[in-house]
DNA sequence: GACAACAATAATAGCGCTACGATTCAAATG
DNA sequence: CATTTGAATCGTAGCGCTATTATTGTTGTC
């Protein structure tokens, strides 16, 4: 009852050196104005705001986001979660929404699923304990427990690459059924009538699926025949050439070739070289990315680009409005479309 | 002087729903010990840690990080400066670092600098008000400020993607002059004396500026002529054809090529086949990089492999070491080499 | 010249969590 | 049985900042 006696202070470890009251003391300010300054600078009159400029030039202040975000009850992190960075559309996506939010002061928190749905699930749950202003997702495809957690978040989820199911919250993206159908149809235009989808992984990769399955009933619908290809690991070059002889053998009919992306394309190519095939004389290549070789190919590449960038700057928008307190509607969709570049493959 | 008169209390935004105090009134314990569960389970009873989990799991309890980071002096950040994420070299090593700091409930915060200095000084400041677990760079290179920024700091500064110049604190990487060394001394073994660099945006890139000035001093020691002919733009296949039809215009004797990655190669083997230039034979051309489709290419590319994600795994180990206690040696060096793949462009 | 209106600044009370020391209680020891 | 030990748990005091209200000073108005 008598510990009236004053234990001596715990030494808790500091994190920083100089805090926003280091600065506030130099400039001869209150703390509050140092922050206000920092968030609302134009609310500081000018010969204060010079002060505490000077002030923090001199300390080499860098303020401590984590006890701002706490105090603000949010942070300036928007997590971006994708299949895999190493992927050149998702790296596109993540570079452009980067590119977009260093203007906000946002910072991109990164995640990959690798097409994991548990993985993505756990992911979520850590994006969100960091508070972030907003949270960009891969596909409209997740677990249950995932969409539990983004159910009743107040922060923009942004469902990225994907158009045409159920969204959470906005979606900016395309439909990859209509991907397929582009490139059956420029097919069939250009004369095909026997036509093979060569894809890849397409039991994870939901969207290359689409693509077929939209490939394949355009074909069918404009009157040719139309035959899948696909191999169970992840798409590259080589898994196109091997594809290309496969197709070629199962099917030495066929006389235009859908690839679910550029690098089966790609391996297509450089299999039609090997095995004397004429492209497009023979054999007419479509491929879907536009990736950085696809204009340079022998012969260059008919492919289906996709706006990754536009995506990722969209996304970045979206987040600037809600940020600023523009609330718009939610369930929001944009179609960022794609375009066929007519190439002498096909 | 007599405002003992309580105001109502403000109503502050609160940023959660459910804190560690309602899982611990849920579970009849102290907030303490669901922090300690937290963080350390196997100090917790096995009773307590049991109806803990189930009050964690009943509530959907998401603990906040940066109330956690500010309380305990360090977040579980970890920062990652490239100089961007749509190079697939860095793509690699960041996608693999993301795997296992995931281990450890780490998130990387992603910052790409499009290889400006003052860019990187930026971010490397936004990183700092993270107060991240570690810090990563890409190069030795960076400006005085960004020196000055790190110079003190408590956490693992870990440089990436090079060596052989003087370190802020930890590096690993690889000597990019000696990848130029083993391109040129190949080529010279296998009989080529007349020999061409073909490099991009040189003037930014420092580190194929390395990979070309060690070319060309090991052909010159090895008796070949070397000469450079380069594009200011980035590296791209276009490019690359481009690159080769100048090198084979101005240097018609030209029987060895070195490129400064592989899409600048891809493009000179497309480039190779539309002049009808016999590679190997007329021609050999070594790559760098070895990227999805080097050894799917007509004719299959040789090619330096760096080990993009051993980078990522030793950078990640490093910091797990640090976050352990382990307290390695500061200005820690490690080399983790490249391998020469000779397939048959040589 | 009294008062309102406004701009600029300051004081205050947390945000949700962790580190640290303190406390409790059971088992072990002399 | 008093004491010691150790494991498990708890209480407290911030971490550095922001939002809100409160206070001051400075104009403008009738």
């Amino acid at each position: 009852m008598e510990k009236i006696i004053r234990k001596p202070p715990r030494n808790r470890r500091k994190m920083q050196s100089v805090t926003m009251t280091d600065v506030a003391e130099l400039a001869n300010v209150s703390p509050s104005t140092v922050s206000l300054f920092l968030r609302k600078p134009e609310a500081v009159s000018a010969s204060a705001s010079q002060t505490i400029s000077r002030a923090i030039d001199k300390l080499n202040y860098v303020p401590n986001l984590m006890a701002g975000g706490l105090a603000a009850a949010s942070s300036r992190a928007v997590s971006i979660i994708v299949p895999s960075v190493r992927n050149a559309f998702f790296a596109e996506t993540v570079s452009a929404m980067q590119t977009a939010l260093k203007k906000q002061r946002l910072q991109l928190i990164l995640g990959h699923t690798e097409y994991d749905e548990h993985e993505e699930e756990e992911l979520v749950r850590m994006a969100l304990s960091w508070a972030p202003a907003a949270i960009v997702l891969t596909g409209l495809s997740h677990s249950p427990a995932t969409r539990r957690l983004l159910a009743n978040v107040a922060i923009p989820v942004i469902e990225i690459w994907e158009l045409g199911g159920p969204q959470i919250d906005s979606a900016i993206g395309f439909h990859h059924d209509q991907v397929g159908i582009a490139a059956a149809e420029h097919l069939i235009q250009q004369g095909r009538r026997n036509l093979v989808f060569l894809g890849a992984r397409m039991h994870q990769d939901r969207r290359a699926k689409q693509r077929c399955d939209g490939f394949l009933e355009a074909a069918r619908n404009g009157g040719a025949t139309a035959r899948v290809v696909e191999h169970p690991d992840a798409a590259s070059a080589e898994i196109g050439a091997m594809l290309l002889s496969d197709a070629l053998r199962l099917y030495p009919d066929a006389d235009g070739i859908s690839c679910s992306n550029d690098h089966i394309a790609l391996g297509a190519l450089f299999a039609c070289d090997r095995l004397k095939v004429a492209v497009p004389e023979r054999l007419a290549v479509v491929g879907f990315g536009d990736l950085s070789f696809s204009a340079a190919c022998n012969p260059p590449l008919t492919t289906i680009r996709p706006s990754g960038d536009l995506i990722g700057r969209e996304a970045a928008r979206l987040i600037e409005d809600h940020l600023n307190g523009e609330k718009p509607e939610r369930q929001l969709t944009i179609d960022t479309r794609f375009t066929l570049q007519h190439r002498r493959s096909s």
